[in-house]
RNA sequence: CGGGGUGUGGCGCAGUUGGUAGCGUGCUUGACUGGGGGUCAAGAGGCCGCAGGUUCAAGUCCUGUCACUCCGACCA
């Protein structure tokens, strides 16, 4: 943990944690506002680090045979309304193109808020035979949703996101394909972005609305709450019926596919601020940080520091470091504190001084500690630093979420529990949605979702007292 | 959609009983500085959210309206 405070203009987390993110997000050059409520201006800095997570995956889904498509941005209200759930879970919050130029359109059109419905209409003038299948379709877009309540990154009305979609002969090919989409985000999340994730299945209230089964991954945010960093359904036939999608199978008659879809959001960039950063700002897991290593030259009008420090760029550039240098005249400790703010995980400052000595100071974000590096050993040491700075966040972020991970048998425990610390409270549940709804007013919880690793945390449900074998992980949401 | 708050240089704010707009920071230029947000000097930058009204005179008072923001409800 950084000790003092060095940048004065965030408000400190736990003094109010959502004015913290605000400052961050807008200081640390995130966000800027645009003249649009809920509509953002994702600047540099947050794009490259958007690309760097799109690169991770994209290039996952492409390894699983995944092809990248562009569907329209318009849906016709007449397909929208053809799967019943789905159009009731999203038309309170879909915006409508009315008019072409100054005429009235004859049927108005939604602006996409999720593409299945396009999908589904595409699908069922092209799938011909169980040949066809699987078709494995994702694509990088915005969609939009008229919220009412907006934030940086964590809910925009205009949103990127990927949004996979794909077809399968069988019901258990669909089932895995949904399975092993929910992991490849699991992945992202613990192994590059350094957020452990709790997998589970959602329940029905809390499901995609058209979907016969949602699963999740949560993560914990450093203020304890939940947030829902991405998610991956699965369809059953439902909106192949509905959209009349038929194949000729193996046996010459006539089949409706299974159907997946899975999602994951610019969203999981609060998610990275809310799990790492702290009273200085931003702190970036090394793996997906835009700039890796910055490098600032102390003194710089002496002789020789800068050429050396520009030497320092191009041997971390050749051996494959995200690095740059500072060569302005801010004074170093405005420097400091500018890349802090940034999450720039490894700082490497070069004076006079150092190069007497043929070495360079190197300060983690992470841990706060300065030492100095041989020259000599410059790349293998900023590696491994990167390296223990990576495994050093996914740690601290690990030991938040098991230490804020309580489990009850009473509705007044989990009441206690999440007044006193917050975090995830782990109960057994009876599967109903009245006793869902009784923990929410109680409790003030939602179901996060039913986890994948069970665990016999009691013997009934905790709100009818029911016998129960299913345990429930709640918590506060995003 | 309900409840609170705020609108004044880019950002953060002050502006008293109405009298013609100021501070901090940032920005520009220059010099000195430089190992944790440096010092000095000289500059640029305002339809006081918008529309009405009261008044000799409105940032200030009145009415309306819009936007943003926080807390709920709704949602990724």
């Amino acid at each position: 943990m950084a000790k003092d405070k060095n940048v004065e203009q965030i408000t400190d987390m736990d003094q109010d944690f959502g004015q913290w993110y605000t400052d961050v997000v807008t200081k640390a050059g995130l966000i800027d506002y645009s003249g649009v409520k809920g509509f953002f201006i994702v600047r540099p800095y947050a794009y490259a680090l958007w690309e760097n997570i799109q690169h991770v995956l994209d290039g996952k889904f492409k390894d699983l045979g995944h092809e990248n498509v562009s569907m329209p941005l318009l849906i016709p209200e007449s397909l929208l309304q053809k799967e019943k759930d789905h159009v009731e879970g999203f038309a309170p919050e879909v915006a409508w193109v009315t008019h072409g130029g100054s005429e009235e359109l004859s049927e108005r059109l939604c602006i996409r808020p999720t593409s299945e419905t396009l999908f589904c209409d595409h699908w069922s003038n092209v799938l011909k035979s169980w040949r066809d299948l699987p078709m494995l379709y994702n694509q990088w877009c915005s969609v939009l949703r008229w919220e009412k309540t907006t934030r940086p990154f964590l809910r925009h009305r205009e949103f990127m996101w990927q949004e996979g979609h794909t077809l399968h002969e069988t019901q258990e090919e669909a089932e895995q394909e949904t399975q092993q989409m929910l992991e490849v985000y699991a992945d992202l999340c613990e192994n590059y972005l350094a957020m452990p994730v709790v997998k589970g299945r959602k329940t029905d209230k809390e499901k995609f609305a058209g979907a016969e089964a949602t699963y999740t991954i949560e993560c914990m945010m450093h203020d304890r709450k939940a947030l829902q960093s991405g998610t991956s359904h699965y369809f059953g036939d439902g909106f192949a019926k509905a959209f009349e999608i038929q194949f000729s199978n193996r046996e010459n008659t006539l089949s409706y596919p299974h159907q997946t879809s899975w999602g994951l959001s610019t969203r999981i960039i609060g998610g990275i601020i809310m799990t790492h950063g702290d009273n200085n700002g931003l702190n970036l897991p090394p793996k997906i940080a835009p700039i890796q290593v910055i490098v600032i030259p102390v003194a710089a009008h002496k002789e020789g520091v800068l050429e050396k420090a520009a030497e320092l760029v191009t041997r971390l550039k050749a051996a494959g470091i995200r690095v740059k240098s500072d060569t302005s005249d801010q004074s170093p400790g405005w420097k400091f504190a500018e890349y802090e703010m940034k999450g720039i995980p490894l700082r490497i400052e070069i004076g006079p001084k150092d190069i007497e000595k043929d070495q360079c100071m190197a300060a983690s974000r992470f841990s706060g500690e300065k030492s100095p590096i041989a020259l000599t050993e410059l790349e293998d040491k900023v590696q491994e630093m990167l390296e223990n700075i990576q495994a050093g966040l996914y740690k601290r972020a690990k030991d938040n979420l098991t230490n804020n991970t309580r489990s009850a048998k009473t509705l007044e425990e989990v009441r206690a529990i999440i007044t006193e610390h917050g975090g995830f409270v782990k109960t057994m549940w009876c599967g109903s949605l009245a006793c869902e709804m009784q923990m929410k007013e109680i409790a003030g919880v939602t179901s996060r979702c039913i986890p994948f690793e069970q665990e016999q945390v009691g013997a009934v449900c905790p709100i009818c007292q029911k016998p129960s074998d299913t345990m429930v992980t709640w918590g506060v949401a995003y």
